[in-house]
RNA sequence: CGGGGCGUAGCGCAGCUUGGUAGCGCACUCGCUUGGGGUGCGAGUGGUCGCCUGUUCAAAUCAGGUCGCCCCGACCA
C-alpha cells in the first residue's frame, strides 16, 4: 500500500481531549477519530489493526471447535424480560420502540439471544456440546465513557457461549476457552494474566478475567509471586503484616478531640495497625458494624458480598444507634450485627471506648467483642498471600477479556432444555466468554510505546514493514524502493511505502508515530554504495545491507 | 448521578478580569528554496468566538439558560 493512496491524518499536536497514552497516540497517528463521547471511527490503519486482532481471535476460537455466527443487534424486549434483565439493567441499556410501539433494545451482550436460539434448536444431549461465537458490535449507554477506545458506548466484542449437558462438561469448555484466550493474548504480543474475578451477586458462579498491566487500566489485581495466586482486588484475599505482640491491660485512655485513626495514632504515638476501626453501615435489614484494622481500608464490595447493599451511616445515625458520637465508637458490648476483618482475630488493639473523648486500650477479639469473620479489607501492595505467605504485588490493569460459568442462569428462564440419555429433561449448562479487540489494541499501545509513538507487536501491526524512500525525486531511490516493495508484497507481506513528496524528517517522524515494527530506509547516500538500511522501530537499531539482500535480511530478522 | 475543568480557523492556544470591528503557532494553497529527524523565505485561504435569551449605543468579553467534550468519583450483564 502506498502512503499517498491512504488516509492517514497524523497530528503534530497532542489533542486536548486525550489523556491516556493509547488515546493520544491513536489520534495523533491517524488510527481513530471521535464522533461523540464514547463513539469512535476506525480509520484505515485502526481498522487494519482490529482486523488482524480479530483474525487471531477467529483462528483460536475455530481451533477449539467454536462456530462463528452473527446475531441481531436489535432485540425484542420480551426475551430480556424473561430473564429479568430488562428490569435489572438500568440506564446502561439503550431502549427504543419500533413503529408498532413494541419495546426493543440494543444488544449490550447476547446471552439472551444465544440462549433463545439454543432453546429453539437444541433437543437432545446428542446436540451438545456447542460453542457459538460472534465478533460483533455491542451497545451500552456507559455512564462515563473514557480513555479513548478503552471504554466506549459502542464497541466490538468477541463473545462466545458454550452449551453443555453438565457442570463437568462446562468445565471442559471453560478450560478450552481459558487456554484459547492465553494463546490469543500471547499471539497479540501482550503482557497479561488471568485472575479470579467477582462472580457478582448471583453466587455459585465462577469467573476469571484476563488483565493486561497498564497504568491506564481501571482495575487492580493482586498477584502472588510465590504461588501464582492472582485475583481482582475486588475479591483478592490478603493478610496484612502482623503487629509485634503487646501485652496491654484493658484501660481507658483520654483522647480529647481525637477522632480519626490518624489523630489518635499521632496522639498515642502508636502505629495505625494497632487500632481497630469501627464503621457503622446501614442496610435494608438494619445497622451493621464493620471492623477493620486501623491501617486497612474497608472494601465495600467485599462487604457487600456478606451483608448485601449498604451505605455509610450519617453522623446522627451513629449517635442514635450506638449512643456515642462517631470517632469514639468501639465494638465492645454492641448488640448489632458485627462483621470483623480476619486480620483482627489475633492481637490486642485500641478502639473507641464508646464514651466521648476516650479510647480503650487492650481490646481482644472473642473476649471484648464477638463478630462474624470475613476478609473485608482492601488488599494492598506488600500484604501477604493467604495461600503461601509470600508478599503480594498489586498492579493496575486493563480488562481485556473474561470467562464466566453461567450454569443454568439463562437456560432455566428461557427454557433451553434437552433430553438426557435417560429421557429426562434438563436445562443446558452454559458459559459465556468475552474479548474486547479494541482493548487489546489499546493495551498493546499502552504496553509498547515511547516518546516518538507506538511500537506494534508484529502480529497486530497494521503493516508488517514500512519502506521509506527519503527522496522520491531521486530515480535510483524510487527504483530500489519499488523493487523491494514488489518483492515483499509478492512474498505475502503487508507493506506500507511512504511515497509522499515529504522531507526525510517528516517521514521519520510519521513512521515512528505509526509504529510499524520495521522500517526499510532508502536514502541517496547509502544507495551510492548500493546499500539500504533496515531499522527496528523499538530499539532504533539499524543495519545497512545491500539492496539485493534487503528482503532476505528482513525475513531473517523477523523470525528472531 | 455528584464534584471539577473546557468550548475562539482543521489542530494546539492567546484575547475575556477592565465590553469598542478577532489574533499567534502549526496545518492547508501558490511561488522560490531545501532534501537523512516535523527546511528557509515570501504571498495567500480559512472563524455566525458551541447555541439561545438578556443587559448595553456596542458582547468572544457581562448575566441567565442550554448543548457538547474531558477529568475525578459513583455506577459498570
Amino acid at each position: 500500500m502506498r502512503f499517498s493512496n491512504m488516509f492517514i491524518p497524523t497530528l503534530r499536536d497532542v489533542p486536548a481531549d486525550a489523556e491516556s497514552v493509547s488515546h493520544i497516540l491513536m489520534l495523533r497517528a491517524g488510527y481513530v477519530r471521535q464522533l461523540a463521547s464514547g463513539l469512535y471511527i476506525y480509520l484505515p490503519l485502526g481498522w487494519r489493526v482490529m482486523n488482524r486482532i480479530n483474525k487471531i481471535i477467529r483462528e483460536e476460537m475455530d481451533a477449539i471447535g467454536a462456530q462463528e455466527v452473527s446475531m441481531p443487534v436489535l432485540h425484542p424486549a420480551e426475551i430480556w424480560q424473561q430473564t429479568g434483565r430488562w428490569d435489572a439493567i438500568g440506564d446502561e441499556m439503550f431502549r427504543l420502540k419500533d413503529r408498532g410501539g413494541r419495546d426493543m433494545c440494543l444488544g449490550m451482550t447476547h446471552e439472551e439471544i444465544m440462549t433463545w436460539l439454543a432453546s429453539k434448536e437444541i433437543r437432545s444431549y446428542r446436540d451438545l456440546p456447542q460453542i457459538w461465537y460472534q465478533i460483533q458490535t455491542k451497545l451500552r449507554d456507559e455512564a462515563r465513557p473514557k480513555s479513548g477506545i478503552l471504554r466506549t458506548r459502542e464497541f466490538i466484542m468477541k463473545d462466545s457461549y458454550s452449551f453443555d449437558v453438565s457442570e463437568e462438561a462446562l468445565e471442559t469448555n471453560y478450560q478450552l476457552h481459558a487456554d484459547a484466550y492465553h494463546r490469543i493474548y500471547e499471539r497479540c504480543g501482550l503482557r497479561f494474566f488471568m485472575v479470579e474475578s467477582d462472580p457478582g451477586m448471583m453466587g455459585g458462579a465462577v469467573s476469571h478475567e484476563f488483565m493486561a498491566p497498564s497504568p491506564a487500566g481501571e482495575d487492580e489485581v493482586a498477584i502472588c509471586k510465590g504461588c501464582g495466586y492472582s485475583a481482582n482486588v475486588e475479591l483478592a484475599l490478603s493478610a496484612p503484616s502482623k503487629n509485634n505482640p503487646v501485652d496491654w491491660q484493658t484501660e481507658e485512655v483520654h483522647t480529647p478531640e481525637k477522632r480519626t485513626v490518624q489523630e489518635v495514632s499521632n496522639f498515642l504515638k502508636l502505629p495505625p495497625s494497632y487500632f481497630l476501626k469501627s464503621i457503622l453501615l446501614i442496610t435494608d435489614s438494619g445497622p451493621v458494624l464493620a471492623l477493620v484494622r486501623g491501617d486497612q481500608e474497608l472494601h465495600e464490595k467485599k462487604l457487600a458480598r456478606v451483608i448485601g447493599s449498604h451505605r455509610p451511616a450519617q453522623k446522627v445515625e451513629v449517635k442514635g444507634i450506638l449512643g456515642v458520637e462517631a470517632g469514639f465508637i468501639g465494638p465492645m458490648g454492641q448488640k448489632i450485627r458485627t462483621i470483623a476483618d480476619e486480620s483482627l482475630r489475633d492481637g490486642v488493639y485500641v478502639s473507641g471506648a464508646n464514651k466521648p473523648h476516650y479510647h480503650m486500650k487492650g481490646i481482644r477479639a472473642g473476649r471484648d467483642f464477638q463478630a462474624e469473620w470475613h476478609d473485608i479489607h482492601v488488599a494492598k501492595e506488600g500484604d501477604f498471600c493467604v495461600k503461601c505467605g509470600q508478599s503480594l504485588h498489586v498492579e493496575r490493569v486493563i480488562e481485556i477479556g473474561n470467562i464466566f460459568k453461567l450454569g443454568t442462569k439463562y437456560s432455566m428462564p428461557l427454557k433451553a432444555v434437552f433430553l438426557d440419555e435417560s429421557g429426562q429433561e434438563r436445562p443446558i449448562v452454559m458459559g459465556s466468554y468475552g474479548i474486547g479487540p479494541a482493548r487489546i489494541a489499546a493495551a498493546a499501545i499502552e504496553q509498547n510505546n515511547d516518546k516518538d509513538g507506538m511500537i506494534w507487536p508484529d502480529s497486530i501491526s497494521p503493516f508488517d514493514v514500512e519502506i521509506l524512500p527519503l527522496n522520491i525525486k531521486d530515480p535510483k531511490t524510487m527504483q530500489a524502493a519499488d523493487t523491494i516493495y514488489k518483492d515483499l508484497t509478492d512474498k505475502g507481506f503487508e507493506v506500507l511505502m511512504d511515497d509522499r513528496d515529504e522531507r526525510a524528517g517528516v517521514k521519520f517522524k510519521d513512521a515512528d508515530l505509526l509504529g510499524i515494527p520495521i522500517q526499510i530506509i532508502i536514502g541517496e547516500k547509502n544507495l551510492k554504495e548500493g546499500l539500504i538500511e533496515i531499522k527496528k522501530r523499538r530499539t532504533k537499531e539499524a543495519v545497512r545491507v545491500k539492496v539485493e539482500e534487503a528482503v532476505e535480511t528482513y525475513i531473517a530478522g523477523r523470525n528472531k
